[in-house]
DNA sequence: AGATAGACTTGGAATAATTTTA
DNA sequence: TAAAATTATTCCAAGTCTATCT
């Protein structure tokens, strides 16, 4: 951790546009792509997404949408549901005929014994507004679950995705199977549709919205928490616990991140008929929507989530209904999470001994972990699972290609990839002379768009990494890392005990941030940032030329005001030199998930800093956990 | 041995609520 | 006191990783 090289990255955001990709837009996987074994054997030689259509991992679900001719928003009919996946792909035969996770694997740990919960809220139905799309110039108005789909499209107008190709285009397809058969069903060009009315309708209708008087908005807020009220709670071994997210998602058009081919996708309603309902033995099951029936209901104790349907735009990926972060449920497995980072802290000494033995020594499979390993350690990347090719293409560690880093010898490299979200890492290292050189070898004559780490994947390196310490993996060297980080950072440069809590937030916020660069988090720059920071740099001016003119006239009396005014531009520039380096920073991700709130807490304590200082009310309660740590906790 | 279903954590954007500023 | 800026919360997409299947 002593090397000096967290302080060369200049991380930039950018979402980079991969041109030249959406040729390869259509969703419908042709058959033959699925050739057996297609990604066995030595598939990491070469990288997937630049692998021949023919040689890529590919999605094997008779897929979502394209396939599915049902009007989107109708009631999706179970059994034909079951029979599509059953029978339409020749070669998923198997019992396992859907995806129904209702079995408890075999060893599982039990979870609970008793569970009650209400089950789900549904987004209330469609309603109608009757505004017409004008189709070449004619009104056409639309029958109600045409203009819902219609309407998901026209309300993004202003929206970026409403700018892409691949998104017009999924919605349009997405519109003309709503469309067809039905008495619109010549709507069939893109260029002929005008949603501007409907755009226009939705503006007023929020302009209306934002004009309720706030004692009406208060009174509707309290309505609809009163309604929903029973589905925010559940009762695990008889605790009543919050849930987290007891809304089923709404329908609309899919907005998945950087180039993702299925974005704008119709997502389609979820009916109970979709969902599955895990429930304790016993329990009162909740009541579905009047005339409709759940799934599913199943009694499996080895998991911790109380509803589950099959997402409707990445097939086999399921959503879930779990508790919500303050739950002991999430408590404990948040304790765990920083324990065993805690281990890690203890065992890293040899790990970094073997992984440089390794490096020197060992095969080229155990030189790939041994980097990889090395990169993650000193990086906190993230692993990087071999992808489907119907995803945003983007990698981590394992799936790092040559055209991804360049040498910059004597022993610089420099990383530019986009990662998880397509958050682009953009960042130089100085790298050991052992990693820099072996890195060299891997990547020794192969081409830009083949796999630099070709032997190994996560699951090998996972597997290898718990010969070194019981339980590790790759994602609890950023957890390790971001404590470690923070822990560090604060005993530093905490100022000294007299010093006002502002002060020490702001050290605690800079702690915060080089964690978070340090795990790459970022976030889009606000539109209006520039024009926010011209408006301080004029603030600024105005400043210097008001102790500017008072120095002018040599009066006494100025003085005091010149020092007041001095005090108010430096308090100024800070501001200013924040808010610039934290533009593309986001800081949140890390509180969340990564630092140890143990840290926090144990440092609020020791410096007199409440706790809400740092953490929002929220973040108080998912910590409560923590809250009883000892001043002197050390990571 | 490799593929993948399943379940859970992590992530940025969008939206809502609150505070500051003019 | 309204608009702008900031902060908090909600939303749901996108990762990781294990157990199971083939």
């Amino acid at each position: 951790m002593s090397d000096g090289e967290d302080d060369l990255p200049l991380s930039t955001r950018a979402r980079v546009a991969i041109a030249g990709n959406e040729s390869d837009s259509d969703d419908d996987v042709p058959l033959s792509a699925r050739v057996p074994g297609a990604t066995t054997g030595k598939r990491k030689n070469m990288s997937n997404r630049n692998r021949p259509a023919h040689k890529r991992k590919s999605s094997d679900t008779e897929d979502d949408n394209s396939s599915d001719d049902k009007p989107i928003g109708s009631l999706v009919d179970i059994s034909d549901r079951k029979s599509t996946t059953a029978g339409g792909s020749a070669k998923k035969k198997t019992k396992r005929a859907d995806h129904e996770p209702w079995r408890a694997k075999r060893g599982a740990k039990q979870m609970w014994s008793t569970l009650e919960h209400n089950g789900v809220v549904f987004p209330p139905p469609y309603q109608a507004h009757g505004i017409p799309l004008v189709y070449d110039g004619h009104d056409v108005k639309l029958l109600p679950h045409e203009e819902e789909v219609a309407t998901f499209f026209a309300v993004m107008k202003d929206t970026d995705y409403a700018q892409k190709d691949i998104f017009v285009k999924n919605f349009f397809d997405g519109f003309k199977k709503t469309l067809r058969g039905g008495p619109h069903g010549f709507i069939k060009d893109f260029k002929k549709c005008d949603f501007t009315k409907i755009y226009m309708w939705n503006l007023q209708e929020r302009e209306r919205k934002k004009s309720v008087s706030a004692e009406e908005k208060r009174k509707v807020k309290a309505e609809q928490a009163a309604a929903e009220e029973k589905y925010c709670w559940a009762t695990i071994d008889g605790r009543r616990e919050r849930v987290g997210n007891y809304k089923v998602e709404p329908p609309g058009l899919f907005r998945g991140r950087g180039e993702h081919p299925k974005m704008g996708r119709v997502k389609k309603r979820i009916m109970p008929e979709d969902i599955i309902i895990n429930i304790g033995k016993g329990a009162k099951v909740p009541e579905p929507l009047p005339g409709h029936k759940w799934k599913q209901i199943i009694h499996n104790n080895t998991v911790t989530w109380l509803c589950g349907w099959n997402d409707t735009i990445n097939t086999k990926d399921w959503k879930y209904v779990q508790f919500g972060a303050t739950s002991s449920i999430k408590a404990e497995s948040d304790i765990q999470k920083y324990e065993k980072a805690r281990k890690l802290k203890l065992a890293v000494d040899a790990i970094r001994r073997d992984y440089f033995k390794k490096m020197k020594s060992g095969s080229v499979l155990e030189q790939q972990l041994a980097v990889t390993t090395y990169l993650v350690d000193k990086l906190a990347l993230r692993a990087g699972g071999e992808k489907d090719d119907d995803l945003a293409d983007t990698v981590g560690v394992c799936t790092l290609r040559v055209g991804h880093i360049d040498f910059l010898p004597p022993s610089t490299i420099k990383f530019d990839f986009l990662g998880k979200d397509s958050i682009r890492y953009l960042q130089e290292h100085e790298v050991d002379p052992l990693v820099f050189h072996a890195m060299q070898r891997f990547c020794k004559g192969k081409k830009k768009d083949q796999d630099i780490f070709d032997h190994i994947d996560p699951t090998k390196v996972n597997k290898h990494l718990q010969t070194l310490m019981p339980g590790l993996t790759i994602k609890v060297f950023r957890t390790y890392n971001a404590s470690y980080t923070l822990n560090k950072l604060l005993k530093e440069t905490t100022p000294a005990g007299d010093s006002t809590v502002p002060m020490k937030k702001a050290a605690y916020d800079a702690a915060n941030k080089e964690v978070a660069v340090l795990c790459n988090h970022q976030k889009g720059v606000s539109k209006a940032h520039d024009a926010q920071m011209e408006k301080l740099q004029d603030k600024k001016k105005i400043i210097e030329k008001e102790i500017a003119a008072l120095r002018r006239d040599k009066k006494d009396t100025n003085k005091a005001k010149i020092r007041t005014l001095k005090e108010r531009l430096s308090k100024l520039e800070l501001q200013m030199k924040m808010k610039d380096e934290l533009k593309s920073v986001s800081l949140g991700t890390s509180k969340i998930n990564y630092m140890d709130p143990r840290i926090t807490i144990a440092w609020c304590k020791h410096n007199d800093v409440p706790p809400p200082t740092v953490y929002t009310k929220a973040l108080v309660e998912k910590f409560n956990w923590a809250m009883e740590v000892e001043p002197d906790f050390d990571f």
